[in-house]
DNA sequence: CGCAGCGATAGTTAAAGGTTATGGATCTGA
DNA sequence: TCAGATCCATAACCTTTAACTATCGCTGCG
């Protein structure tokens, strides 16, 4: 015979009952199924753990001893169950997701604000960071979650959920770029651009849609981050091209931007996770927010 | 369902094989039967603990953070197993002897000899004590067993083992009491007496021989220690009246000893235990040797 | 494309565990 | 002191659990 949990927790409850009647009225449970328990377990460990008379019982010397192990060890296991059942109810937990930036101070942030209304007890730890390296994060499983622009061929990788951002032209109040009825890439082939440093999506996206139209932007400069970006336009440098998940293109109250009337000036976005992995409660549910709340924004 | 060691000692061992099949292998089970166990595991905790696919199987993070803690409790659980066991084989254990000091230094000291040499890995713990403190030891379950002279009338304590020590009386080499043919109370009543202390269970023993009697002894002196009675006899100050058990009687050269031919002359020595208590096993087991040698020895 | 290896499922049988009824021992109160 | 109550052990019976064999579906490899 094996040692089973259902045998040691009727010696505890027997011993802190004092008495297998009372022990069994405890346990939901007959006194013959307690009896028949406890002889189980002391077959199993070939010792008498249990002195009873017909009036009394008391624990032997083993019994005494062995007593506080089997507190220690059904008390955490008796945790790791309801810890366990907690997290799966999604009563709490930890979500790890990686992102580009620009993610992270829009569509995500509002995003978690809504999921923490519902599970308070869920936390997040954010990774922004850019496309390879949210990649590599996934990969290696670092992360539950990675949301990163273009497209995901790594077999190692699933998309989840997929959506497409739309490129904004960012312009000064005024400018003419405001009152075309179209802005395209002929357009912006017209203008200075401030473009995004070469190793960001947001910039293949660009370049490859000039590419694509056999045009040739003029370059007035390149930033890293989208708020260097919109700092030059408003000092008159050109105009730039962003997201229209980026926060930053509303920061600036002089400034305006409008979407681009081009299908190649669109940047995809994928939530992504490790393939064939299962993601924690917390984060498969986080998912349902996430992209519930793309899809109601505009994309 | 309740949480169930074969459960959690499957998904250890799976995590631990790296797949399905070799862990069966591993517990002697077949691969549907861990299937099975697995999937029971992950209903309890209502979580999934394995991410499996045809080729592969790897815990989820979940499974990764509780595996730890399963691996502890298994270990913790399985060292109570064998060590529980290995203790009702005998093979170690403690047992605790409280006993009067004449009976430490022969009788028991030699049984301890012969039981370790069959049990090596038994230790004994001793406590020599008069025989009102070694009734209130085995009564509170301070020790295993008891060794008390005279008789044990107390329901809360159960005498395993009774036998009598026949008082001897020590004299000098050509004392004329080693010439007589028999030692009676009345020849004691002629010589001065080195007797034990009166809360002695020997003195209580001679004191009632005497007054059975109708004699009175001539008390010389009186001795709390054994050996300090045999001393004064050395020394010439008279006789003393000491149990056959003790090995003080042969401690000295020049005096000689006989048993007293007197009924009255016995102390009964009980073997006890607490009543209605299990005796550990290497206790039990103790016991057979001691009450074997006891047999065997000069009663 | 077919074979080999792995995990999942189905159906059957053996073991474990539960329940009620009852027995034997001991304490309690009339 | 004797009847009744109380408590643990046992017995007979039934339900649930868990094992095995057989087989399926999927995946990676010649």
């Amino acid at each position: 015979m094996d040692l089973n949990l259902r045998h040691v927790r009727a010696f505890v409850s027997v011993v802190q009952a004092g008495s297998f009647t009372r022990a069994a009225a405890l346990l939901n449970l007959s006194q013959p199924a307690l009896t028949v328990q406890i002889q189980r377990l002391e077959e199993t460990l070939a010792a008498r753990l249990l002195d009873r008379t017909s009036r009394t019982v008391a624990p032997t010397r083993l019994g005494r001893e062995l007593l506080p192990v089997f507190q220690r060890v059904l008390r955490d296991l008796d945790a790791v169950v309801i810890d366990t059942r907690d997290l799966a109810a999604r009563r709490h937990g930890v979500v790890r997701v990686a992102t580009l930036p620009s993610f992270a101070a829009s569509a995500l942030a509002e995003a978690i604000a809504q999921f923490r209304s519902e599970h308070p007890r869920v936390t997040f730890l954010i990774k922004d960071a850019i496309a390879q390296r949210v990649l590599d994060l996934v990969r290696n499983e670092d992360v539950d979650l990675g949301i990163v622009g273009g497209d995901v061929g790594d077999p190692e990788l699933s998309v989840l959920y997929r959506t497409s951002d739309v490129l904004h032209v960012i312009y000064p109040r005024g400018h003419p770029i405001g009152a075309l009825p179209k802005v395209t890439v002929d357009v912006l082939a017209e203008y200075p651009l401030i473009l995004m440093d070469p190793a960001t999506s947001v910039r293949a996206v660009v370049d490859l849609a000039f590419v694509g139209a056999g045009r040739l932007p003029t370059i007035a400069c390149e930033a890293t981050y989208m708020m260097t970006a919109v700092g030059m336009v408003r000092a008159g440098l050109g105009l730039t091209i962003l997201p229209g998940s980026a926060r930053e293109i509303h920061a600036e109250p002089e400034l305006r931007s409008r979407l681009i009337d081009d299908p190649q000036f669109v940047r995809s976005v994928c939530l992504i996770k490790k393939a064939g992995r299962t993601l924690p409660a917390a984060a498969e549910a986080f998912c349902g927010t996430l992209t519930g709340l793309i899809v109601g924004s505009p994309a």
